[in-house]
DNA sequence: CTAAATTGCGCAACCGGTTGCATTAAATAT
DNA sequence: ATATTTAATGCAACCGGTTGCGCAATTTAG
């Protein structure tokens, strides 16, 4: 029933080698054969069919998307979304297939690569996530697969592929923000530091402070990894004392909006007694009270770099593996004030 | 480099159609064979190839997962991903390959599903959504594609397969919740009746109200259509007035996030003045403050449910087009209170 | 005007499984 | 003991493109 490449050559009156080089054009095709050939494919509405071009070239144009292994509903983050979307937009321009892997732990995706790439399923994969100690990109390292990053690489730098965001600028930025408007004790939360964007989140948090030579406070910096039971705790202790920060950089919207929740539960006000600068810029941040001021690290255009970047290495395996920079945004709302506000306040509560 | 059936054969002293058979427990292999066949097989670690068997049996095991048309950043909600993950899941343990489409209109969308079926590409499609009038769906089914909804069907229902909550039930079950707390000034807010699990929602809250004879207000039921400037003056009409409603029923957690906010600018308490339950029980529910009560559609095992109607069907192209429902509960948080209290502030306020 | 180089296209093998049909050996019937 | 089933395996064509190599026709060189 569907139109194959013999039904193309006859109509022309040529062989299906002709029809084939002619897709591809071929330069040992001649101009007149090749606009012959082009009218009978687009008479009979021709398309290659994938499976046989697949089989015949070796090569499956098929990228495994990793989402970060994870227990059932933990990663309910719709940065991964908006980052699929991105890939998936660019692989179905480009006629290429994506296909998304999980598990609930690295063993499990671990077995559906292998079998992946056993069977000639896979050409290349995104890794949506990285971490330290990674034993799904050791695996890929190891066997010599193609991968992109998102986020940084930690190991094999030089020999990685990686799509990210300067997040070392990004948390310089956002703490200039804050030390901007008057802050001076400023606090950093984020999750894992093993998830390398947190880590240069912080660097970026430090990276600021030093350079207006504001001493780092180690109890300022909080790592979130703790059971949820016992994370209410850990901010409830942050922001108790006089010594309270006044201003938190923390290091996605879902974390700032517990930090919200812990304020209230407090009695501070945001912005008035505690700025927050988060990062993601979800709806998330919009859709809170007061609205947060975020950085967009458009994570759609992650997407596509990292969907672009794998493309043009499967196309290009001499390439050098690049490193793709995105650039981020700071989306002003409602959860930064000035110190003045904050001082006053503090005063009329401390005292 | 890599094995094929081939190397099996030779190995095991067979034929490569023995081989072929041994692998689908063909009957008409003696025991003993198909023995000495898997032993070669395991030694030799041996794979077939997907890409070969795809060609010459003429199905693809690929699935196409076709999200909702969004612009850039709409449809930022992570349901979606939940369910993704769990088509996801199924798919990969069944050696079925999944690829996510999207568009920013029905046209991309179809583009990329028109050139996929030419080519052989997808052997059937998961509608992550339902919406009357979808000029996506109408092409799956003019072209006689084997497509899943998830979600309820709105034509062709017999013919369609489906996986959906019982949103009517679901809905029912949330507005006796609210009326079983002493509620009887209950209001119900969604998005688009296009699609069409907001409208079973509110069907269900009719019921329900129909049920205790209270009469319907149609003032009461707002379908948020309006680009966003406008939402928030629709909502702060709804909770305006000595007659507004003491408790909304909320077709989703990122619209209550809206509704808390304007509830917030109107100096309302939740649930003290407004109660309010809501669907989905993401992550958000659990972090807004209150925390919200929601229903919980279990969105996983809604892709979970999708993917294996999909491959069953594939597989059994005889099949009749089977409807799965899948359960939901309530996840009680504070959003909700008794009307006692409710009744209590309003006469403070209101005299 | 013949020999060599070029250009343009087709032949046929190949990618790695799948499957209808023929073949051979063993089992049962006559 | 011979004819007829039945069971178990192999042969070879096929799925639909791809590509090295050869051949013919045309152009350029000698």
């Amino acid at each position: 029933m569907p139109v194959t490449i013999k039904d193309v050559a006859a109509l022309a009156g040529v062989s299906p080698s002709t029809v084939s080089r002619t897709c591809k054009d071929h330069p040992s095709i001649s101009r007149q054969t090749k606009e012959k050939v082009r009218r009978a494919m687009a008479e009979l509405g021709y398309e290659p069919n994938f499976q046989a071009s697949s089989l015949a070239t070796q090569n499956s144009r098929t990228i495994g998307i990793i989402l970060p292994p994870s227990q059932k509903e933990a990663y309910q983050n719709s940065f991964y979304l908006e980052v699929i979307r991105g890939i998936s937009q660019y692989c179905n321009q480009r006629q290429y297939i994506n296909t998304v892997i999980t598990g609930e732990n690295e063993e499990e995706i671990l077995q559906v690569i292998r079998t992946m790439v056993k069977n000639g399923l896979a050409e290349g994969f995104i890794l949506l996530y990285s971490r330290e100690q990674d034993p799904v990109m050791e695996y890929l390292y190891e066997e010599g697969l193609l991968y992109v990053l998102i986020g940084k690489a930690y190991r094999y730098v030089n020999q990685t592929i990686y799509v990210d965001n300067d997040n070392v600028l990004a948390g310089a930025e956002a703490t200039d923000y804050l030390l901007e408007r008057g802050h001076q004790r400023i606090a950093y939360l984020s999750g894992d530091h093993s998830l390398l964007f947190n880590y240069d989140r912080k660097s970026g948090y430090m990276l600021s402070l030093a350079r207006r030579q504001i001493p780092f406070r180690p109890e300022f910096c909080v790592e979130m990894t703790e059971e949820p039971g016992r994370q209410e705790e850990t901010l409830r202790k942050l922001l108790s004392g006089n010594d309270r920060p006044t201003a938190v950089l923390v290091s996605d919207d879902i974390l700032a909006m517990m930090l919200e929740k812990v304020c209230i539960s407090l009695g501070l006000a945001i912005p008035e007694d505690v700025s927050v600068i988060s990062f993601n810029n979800s709806l998330l941040a919009q859709l809170t009270v007061p609205a947060l001021t975020s950085v967009d690290v458009h994570s759609g255009q992650l997407g596509v770099e990292a969907a672009a970047q794998m493309i043009s290495h499967i196309e290009n395996p001499e390439l050098m593996a690049t490193k793709i920079i995105v650039p981020h945004h700071i989306a002003e709302r409602e959860s930064c004030a000035g110190r003045e506000s904050c001082a006053e306040r503090n005063d009329g509560t401390e005292s």
